[in-house]
DNA sequence: CCGACTCCAGAAGTTACCTCA
DNA sequence: TATGAGGTAACTTCTGGAGTC
């Protein structure tokens, strides 16, 4: 029998008003309805909320050698502990795992935190897995996929970014290739303009008329001259 | 001061499970 | 109903920083 754990309303430890605790807990896959427990913060019902009586979890204190454990794959013994569900002998010594789905409540108030800060002391931690009733190595778990989310998602930005822009370097390129293209043909296109000396083009101010350089009275031609009027000779 | 060692948190990569089209 | 893809919780391994000797 496989769990779903889910926080239904009202969900009071988020809230901070002093309504009871609802944990939705129902059996998947099957379509067995939802077994509901409310719970009151003043008289626990579930034992495992009760720190006195004894519980199969690695509690908070136990967490820390738990992090970087491989033996942690105790995921769900509490809750399944709780509701007087025991893991088999197999799940029990981590050969499986089973998967809890953070409710939609614990999955928002996460991601709040999240917002706030995206990195959690121990003490941040174990105040977020109270309120949550997750165990602080869930909410770790949590947050380290979470900045591994967030990650991925602006790689994929910058990348999107690198696109667009290499995109518009390509065609910036095209564009000055051509313009080099251009001005090399008007280069071919002047050869006299371009080759003789400045000083041995002239033109008649009055006729327009371009002259060589032994015309002493004609001024000089602008060397900014546009294209054909220097091999105007009619 | 420096190097070797340990511990720990976080990143990166992977696995396994769940949901949904 | 079966199935493959995508999402994600949980796990493993690696790495770098801090503390200690």
């Amino acid at each position: 029998m496989e769990l779903a754990l889910s926080l239904g309303k009202p969900f009071s430890f988020l809230h901070n008003n002093n309504d009871s605790v609802s944990f939705c807990i129902s059996p998947t896959p099957s379509s067995d309805p939802p077994l509901q427990l409310d719970l009151l913060p003043s008289t626990p019902v579930l034992p495992c909320l009760n720190h006195t009586t004894p519980r199969v979890v690695v509690d908070d204190a136990d967490d820390s050698a738990a992090v970087s454990s491989p033996n942690s794959a105790v995921s769900c013994f509490q809750m399944e502990f709780c509701i007087g569900n025991r893991p088999s002998d197999d799940e029990e010594n981590g050969s499986t795992r089973k998967k809890l789905r953070l409710s939609k409540e614990q999955s928002a108030f996460l991601e709040d935190s999240f917002k706030e800060h995206t990195t959690l002391n121990p003490k941040q931690k174990l105040g977020l897995a109270k309120q949550l009733n997750l165990r602080p190595r869930q909410v770790e778990v949590w947050f380290q996929n979470r900045r591994a989310r967030t990650k991925l998602k602006q790689t994929e930005v910058d990348c999107e970014y690198l696109k667009r822009w290499c995109e518009n370097l390509t065609e910036e390129n095209r564009r000055l290739q051509k313009e080099v293209q251009e001005l090399r043909a008007l280069k071919t296109c002047q050869p006299l303009y371009m080759q003789a000396p400045a000083t041995t083009l002239t033109m008649c101010p009055s006729c327009e008329r371009v002259a060589t350089n032994n015309n002493k009275n004609a001024s000089q031609i602008p060397s900014a001259l546009p294209l054909g009027i220097a091999s105007r000779d009619d």
